[in-house]
DNA sequence: GAGAGCATGTAAATTGTTACATGATTGA
DNA sequence: TCAATCATGTAACAATTTACATGCTCTC
């Protein structure tokens, strides 16, 4: 998975800017995936140049001007290939559990302290997906994948949450 | 947290070759970072430059020499430092969700492989953490922090496991 | 008047992977 | 004899982040 995959993934549903582009992965997926404006912008460039979406000028009144994409059917053909292809291994990288592992070279106070923030922060990333996930499954934007993609993340949160719980309590 | 910072980690313990290093994070907590020989021993010739460890030639007999680094003062403080920084966002990049995410655009065929899929990884993944915790659990080889780590892993992935199964069977 | 949102883009710097190169020993 | 393990290192490349630059509109 590149973010070109991800980018023809988006533009499959409708036409969208690199603004919007940004906005879908923070509203849809921010939990498995994220890019800044310094990658989306010079990849949409290149997909252009390799023809697997192409750009229109859009006039905005009251708002900068905006450049839509929209996918080729190169980039349809492109898309596919990668939704057939088996999924990479996902990665995580933890800051968190890496402090956690080296814990007892630190105080008590200390790790008590990762923990509690540990157990907030990911309270409020549960609250944030829960909400979104209501939000959107209401007003009929989410497919039944979508559905299961966001529950999974909330099933885990939430195993975490009561493991760091547990742990505090003790 | 950089590499630099889980070598010390790794190094306050005990003095370690690059390729120990390595089948440390193999070992111990690949499953929330991981890097390769191609960071890991450029990144031990900035260290010692850098006075954060020291270098050690040792001949070994029907193996290559290897070098042994040691943490020296200045690196325990660095470490110390870094321990009692708050933890960064953990990020996760999972190409799993991504093909889930866009499955409306597969056919079922493809969907239900993906998921086949994804349930055994994460059985497979489940079952060599739980193996690992309780291979060093049992001759003493894990603080309790350490232990609480890698359950915090276990749960995960079985509250994973779990809502696979059930999507799967619905 | 400040800050947030909308909108695009570049440049420098950092970070990291993959592949290559070398070479001995051990076990199947 | 082949693959795996031990052991170190470089070089080319790829990917990505951060900071900078610009500028309008709307809300507080």
């Amino acid at each position: 998975m590149n973010i070109q995959d991800v980018i023809l993934g988006i533009l499959s549903e409708k036409p969208h800017s690199g603004y919007d582009i940004k906005r879908h992965f923070e509203e849809y997926f921010s939990f498995f995936f994220d890019a800044s404006f310094g990658t989306i912008y010079p990849t949409l460039s290149k997909m252009e140049k390799l023809g697997l979406i192409s750009r229109e000028a859009v006039r905005q009144e009251g708002k900068p001007d905006k450049n839509m994409f929209t996918i080729t059917p190169e980039g349809e053909q492109h898309f596919q290939k990668y939704l057939r292809q088996p999924a990479e291994k996902e990665v995580l990288r933890s800051d968190f559990l890496m402090h956690l592992y080296f814990g007892d070279m630190a105080d008590e106070e200390t790790m008590h302290t990762l923990l509690r923030e540990a157990l907030r922060a990911k309270q409020e990333m549960y609250d944030d997906l829960e909400h979104k996930l209501q939000e959107l499954d209401k007003i009929g934007k989410l497919t039944s994948s979508q559905k299961l993609c966001m529950e999974l993340g909330l099933v885990q949160y939430e195993a975490f949450i009561r493991k760091v719980q547990s742990a505090l309590e003790s």
